[in-house]
RNA sequence: GCUCCCAUCGUCUAGUGGCCUAGGACGCUGGCCUCUCACGCCGGUAACAGGGGUUCGAAUCCCCUUGGGAGCGCCA
């Protein structure tokens, strides 16, 4: 094995001669998503899946999804199933992991165990790793006074040095040993991080590491690394809360004889108050955003563009999102979260939806207990959303059309009823006149009315929108958001939409309540 | 505490020494369209964190300050 320090793909050091050459370059590009089943996946997590994603698209390579189950993890389970859900609701579809398999399953970290024994073995044997008998109590009072005089937290190294009998005579006694890979001390560790550049590390400034807990169980820093390695990634892209891990995995992976990827390292999505995405601080799993209505492309089309340019601004599906995707195009400060933009991309996802997928999605979701197609008469779905489509973000919004449009009977709100009781009950007398003629086309209906009533404009067509489209469903209010009378589609679509029938019931609805 | 990363309109960003009187998108806002809201179209608003250098010339390069983020774990 050549010395650690280490060089990316420079000729420019004596050391790289005696690398093994790099042979990633001529793989197929293979990236991946490894999250750990510890919650739902937020819009910071799920960006950098996406990421992954795309570039693997982009270069007609393979992503991968591993699961990092590696501690005892609560409800992992529930988790894990939560993520996929996400990931193809999304549209990520991994090709190799969980579900699916692959050449290099297991793809959960719990279930590989056996897989990690000969890569210990191999650094113990060679003196690259030794035992730990510190107790999680020592270190931790150790890393105390390092602070409080001013140094860095690392491991001391104490027990570097011990010898083979007094490690043999530890173990006989029972003692608990974690496994500390040993970091040579005077080197650098040199990459070429995609996004952020040129990166030297210090092994100075890095501590003795723990590769194996004293149960048995391999640590992240180990297990990260072997897996990616051994699975054939050749692309690392994560956060960039691991930049300062990668130094460790390197060394690692040189130690084991085992190809490097390449790593690239995102900023990490932020508030809008520039802290971490938090709960607190309003930021939405995905899991929340599917329920609340958020189409999928509105969300990829958002975190997409989110610490990331394309030169269009225009709405992209995922192959062309995947087409256009350029690491270099992404910013290295944190990015914030803003509803706004999303909420931006989201009409524009429903613009670029179909009215049968639109009629679908609106009815994915019960809202108070009831449903879209409730309202809507069978045969009008289609219609009734070419009608409203252009006024909604959310299926709530096209629940409460439905509401307004189809219910039973109206109750009007305040700007309804008082256009209503304006105009008169012998606006609505005439108007129900006037619409004897079942064959009339709106123009010719309106024109009919015009005349007959002598009114023109806003005081013509309010009273008829107020009659024909009623209000708010009361109910809807108490979800939280307000809901005012919100006027809405042309009045000549909502007449079509509406029927001969309906339209009658209407407006003898509205004279009634003039009295 | 130490090490590292980052810094352009409110937000996402373009910009890699002259093309910048700093461009685009979202938001906000004025107008047009119109029975209303939305859509659409046309306009407006608004930024190089601060201070020093380097240079004929700096948003762009260097240093310091400030502010934000991360790492230093038997967490991942």
């Amino acid at each position: 094995m050549a010395g650690l320090s280490y060089r990316w793909d420079y000729a420019e050091s004596a050391d790289s001669a005696n690398m093994a050459p790099c042979t990633m370059t001529s793989r197929p590009i293979k990236t991946r998503f490894a999250p750990s089943p510890t919650g739902l996946l937020h819009l910071g997590n799920i960006r950098t899946a996406l990421f992954n994603f795309l570039l693997a698209r982009q270069a007609q390579g393979l992503f991968l999804l591993r699961l990092e189950d590696t501690d005892a993890m609560r409800g992992h389970e529930k988790y894990a199933r939560a993520m996929e859900l996400d990931l193809r609701w999304l549209g990520l579809d991994w090709d190799e992991g969980p579900e699916i398999g692959g050449r290099h399953g297991p793809y959960a970290q719990s279930e590989r165990g056996p897989l990690y024994k000969e890569y210990f073995s191999s650094l113990e044997s060679r003196g690259l790793a030794y035992p730990c008998f510190c107790s999680e109590h020592e270190l931790a009072i150790s890393r105390k006074t390092a602070l409080a005089a001013g140094r860095p937290p690392r491991y001391t190294g104490k027990c570097r040095a011990l010898s083979a009998p007094d490690v043999q005579a530890r173990f006989a006694r029972g003692e608990p040993a974690t496994l500390r890979f040993r970091v040579d001390e005077g080197k650098t560790i040199e990459f070429e991080d995609k996004v952020r550049g040129p990166q030297i590390f210090r092994t100075d400034d890095i501590g003795d590491y723990v590769i194996r807990r004293s149960d048995g169980t391999p640590a992240f820093f180990f297990c990260n690394a072997i897996d990616d390695a051994i699975m054939g990634v050749t692309l690392v892209v994560r956060g960039e809360d691991h930049l300062t891990n990668t130094p460790r995995q390197i060394m690692l992976l040189q130690a084991l004889g085992l190809p490097l990827p390449e790593y690239a390292h995102i900023a990490l999505v932020v508030g809008a108050d520039g802290a971490p995405l938090s709960k607190r601080t309003g930021s939405k799993s995905v899991q929340e955003l599917r329920e609340g209505g958020f189409l999928p492309l509105a969300v990829s089309n958002y975190l997409a563009r989110l610490g990331h340019t394309y030169d269009a601004s225009a709405f992209m599906d995922l192959e062309t999102l995947a087409e256009n995707f350029n690491l270099s195009r992404l910013g290295r400060a944190p990015a914030r979260y803003d509803e706004s933009q999303l909420v931006y991309w989201q009409k524009e996802a429903i613009k670029h939806t179909s009215n049968e997928e639109l009629w679908v999605w609106m009815n994915s979701k019960a809202i108070l207990s009831s449903y879209v197609s409730s309202f809507v008469p069978k045969g009008k779905e289609l219609l009734f959303v070419k009608v409203i489509r252009d006024n909604i973000t959310t299926p709530e919004d096209a629940f409460i059309w439905a509401g307004n449009l189809f219910a039973e009977s109206h109750k009007y709100d305040r700007d309804a009823k008082s256009a209503i009781d304006k105009a008169g009950s012998d606006f609505f007398k005439k108007a129900l006149e006037c619409f004897n003629n079942d064959t009339a086309t709106f123009h010719s209906y309106v024109k009919m009315l015009e005349i007959v009533t002598n009114k023109k404009g806003k005081s013509l067509y309010m009273p008829l929108r107020a009659a024909l489209s009623g209000e708010v469903n009361e109910l809807i209010s108490q979800s939280g958001r307000v809901y005012e009378w919100n006027h809405g589609p042309q009045l000549e679509a909502i007449w079509e939409l509406l029927g001969v029938d309906l339209i009658k019931r209407r407006l003898s609805e509205a004279k009634t309540t003039t009295k």
